[in-house]
RNA sequence: GCGCCCGUAGCUCAUUUGGAUAGAGCAUCGGCCUUCUAAGCCGAGGGUAGCAGGUUCGAGUCCUGCCGGGCGCGCCA
């Protein structure tokens, strides 16, 4: 109907512009015809007239009116009018609105997916938390943003890779295993004071214990045999919480050896990996890979990218360091790739990380917590600096949840143990509102999560009301049949005519409007929107559903009904399934 | 100090990318179950869109300056 409205607007100017009442620039501007606010203004508003009025020299409400004499007739279209500043308004007919619903039933699941991206390849990354320990709540934003743009882009015509990068190969990693085997130590009997910068959490004891199940005491050492030379901890004399903890790790692995060293490196590793995996999961959310930041080092991956910008010229020695000269482009300070110490930065990894990227896909997002900003310039640079076109990645960040327990903001931090698992909080409120929740925000709003709202008042989330909506469809139709009656979809096709009511022409307006909703939510990652436009699809049939019965002895109206309640069965169903929420029949 | 994000009803958030009288939910108040599920519907109150300028037919939306909040500014990841 939109597009109708448009071409009606063109072939409109373009007679006028035959009869020399519109000169050629004026062609130029283009015709935007959008949905009006308010139905008093009618159904569709365009506001050429009041785009084109400066450049001819009169009012807009004039050219408006010349406009509409132009207009050709149209068979939906009942008044034309002119309001306001010069809007024209155009009001449709119902009938002009009740073919979706044809439409929706002969497209059923489909209706709503498109081949706007005309198969593009997307490289969708995210979550990607350090593998030190479980995730929290403050990840399931990402993780519920991440997957539901993966989806809505895959549904949009887009071949989309989902990938977690797995963090797997620094020193948080060390300290992880450093924690593990000194919590596996105590439960050997040995004493000591467990270190501030070590992992707190009791998901290092449940690790420690699978490896004392696994190696006894095989492990044990007592600390006089290799505590030596270490700087003291935070709080003593010349205390260094970061040096003490690096100096565990080397006396950690003189003490054990390389092989016991990666046997407990590894156990952690994939205990938390698993967690992680079975959370998300969990969540519903999965991965086409889960990427491991070792291996792109032992392929030689690393090597290559720092060696490419290096033949390219755009890097330095300074202090025994391999610097990036980012501030050539555009980045405001140079960048270490590799250390005098021969180390890789976690940059240098990110350079081979991002090359690799770039030659799987087209088109390249990140989806990185707001904590990461400060990286998108030296990304930028980085790219740049390898010729590639970075236009082609695309960085969102998702602002912090801000964590409250009624009044009382939550402090989380990983390290000392103190935080909300998203495993907990699933398992507390159920995966359907929590997806919910965390994608009814725009990303890039701050957000404030309150536990015990999230927790205790569950029936205050949205989704159920529009889950209910989607049960009570079906609900209808068990009662159709405990009635035995029968639905003749062909039958209700051949009566749309019927469905007079504004309820019916504005639940067939937002049928319409769906495809248009979701390609705008694609093209801008903005997910929330489907949330929305569901919400208010189940506001406008509970408003129905309560206003008519639907299940009357007239045959044909019967049918018409139903045939609407179907089609937006289907799309509550499809929209749903986009958020990752599930579409129960009965509630 | 510099940079990024943000500021909309008591609370949590929308606002069709610059459109007409800024809308929902929660909370508060008043109605609606002998009719397809009341996890619902109908109605009421509640606003200087942080403040001040600017751009134009028109600004919550764009620009500038303040104020307030979050985050970042490592050879951490």
């Amino acid at each position: 109907m939109k597009q109708e409205i448009s071409r009606l607007v063109e072939t409109a100017l373009h007679s006028m512009h035959q009869q020399g009442l519109l000169p050629q620039e004026a062609m130029t501007t283009s015709v935007h015809i959008e949905r009006t606010r308010d139905k008093k203004f009618g159904d569709f508003a365009c506001n050429i007239a009041l785009l084109l009025a400066k450049s001819l020299q009169k009012s807009p409400r004039e050219v408006a009116n010349d406009i509409i004499h132009h207009l050709p007739k149209h068979l939906h279209i009942s008044q034309v009018d002119i309001a306001g500043p010069g809007f024209i308004n155009f009001f449709v007919k119902t009938e002009g609105f009740l073919t979706v619903i044809a439409e929706v039933l002969k497209q059923k699941e489909q209706y709503g997916n498109s081949h706007l991206g005309k198969n593009e390849s997307v490289y969708l990354e995210f979550v990607s938390a350090n593998p030190t320990g479980p995730l929290h709540v403050g990840h399931g934003r990402g993780a519920a943003y991440g997957d539901t743009l993966g989806n809505l882009l895959a549904s949009q015509g887009y071949d989309v890779h989902r990938e977690y990068y797995v963090n797997d190969a620094g020193r948080q990693m060390a300290i992880l295993a450093l924690s593990v085997w000194l919590r596996y130590l105590e439960l050997c009997g040995e004493p000591f004071v467990f270190p501030q910068n070590a992992y707190k959490g009791d998901y290092v004891i449940t690790i420690a214990e699978k490896l004392k199940a696994i190696k006894q005491n095989t492990l044990q050492h007592a600390a006089s045999t290799w505590w030596h030379n270490i700087t003291p901890d935070e709080g003593e004399p010349n205390g260094d919480k970061d040096k003490h903890v690096d100096d565990l790790i080397i006396a950690m692995k003189h003490c054990l050896g390389e092989t016991n060293y990666d046997i407990i490196f590894n156990l952690a590793l994939n205990d938390v990996l698993d967690d992680i995996r079975d959370d998300l999961a969990g969540f519903g959310v999965h991965f086409d890979q889960w990427f491991s930041e070792k291996q792109l080092m032992q392929q030689g991956l690393l090597q290559q990218g720092v060696d490419r910008l290096k033949a390219l010229g755009h890097t330095y020695e300074k202090e025994g360091n391999l610097w990036f000269k980012a501030t050539a482009f555009g980045d405001e300070k140079d960048r270490v790739l590799v250390r005098k110490n021969g180390q890789p930065t976690y940059f240098a990894s990110d350079v081979a990380y991002h090359a690799l990227k770039f030659q799987k896909a087209s088109r390249i997002i990140d989806i990185l917590g707001a904590d990461h900003h400060g990286y998108a310039p030296r990304l930028n640079a980085m790219l740049s600096a390898l010729g590639l076109d970075c236009q082609r990645l695309s960085v969102q960040f998702i602002q912090f949840a801000v964590l409250y327990r009624g009044k009382e903001r939550v402090q989380m931090s990983t390290r000392s143990g103190s935080f909300i698992t998203l495993r907990s909080l699933r398992e507390e409120v159920g995966r359907d509102a929590a997806r919910f929740f965390y994608v009814s925000r725009r990303h890039e709003q701050h957000m404030d999560f309150d536990l015990d709202l999230a927790k205790s008042k569950t029936n205050d989330n949205p989704v159920y009301y529009i889950q209910y909506a989607h049960a009570r469809i079906c609900s209808v139709f068990r009662q159709l049949h405990a009635q035995n009656l029968i639905y003749n979809e062909n039958d209700g096709l051949a009566h749309l005519e019927l469905l007079t009511h504004e309820d019916e022409k504005a639940l067939c307006d937002s049928l319409n409007r769906y495809p248009a909703l979701l390609e705008q939510a694609a093209l801008q990652y903005e997910p929330h929107l489907i949330a929305h436009f569901l919400r208010e699809l189940a506001t406008q049939f509970h408003t129905y559903y309560n206003a008519h019965q639907f299940l009357v002895a007239d045959t044909a109206l019967r049918d018409a009904r139903l045939c609407l309640i179907t089609a937006v069965r289907y799309v509550l169903r499809h929209g749903l399934t986009l958020l990752g929420v599930s579409c129960p029949e009965v509630m």
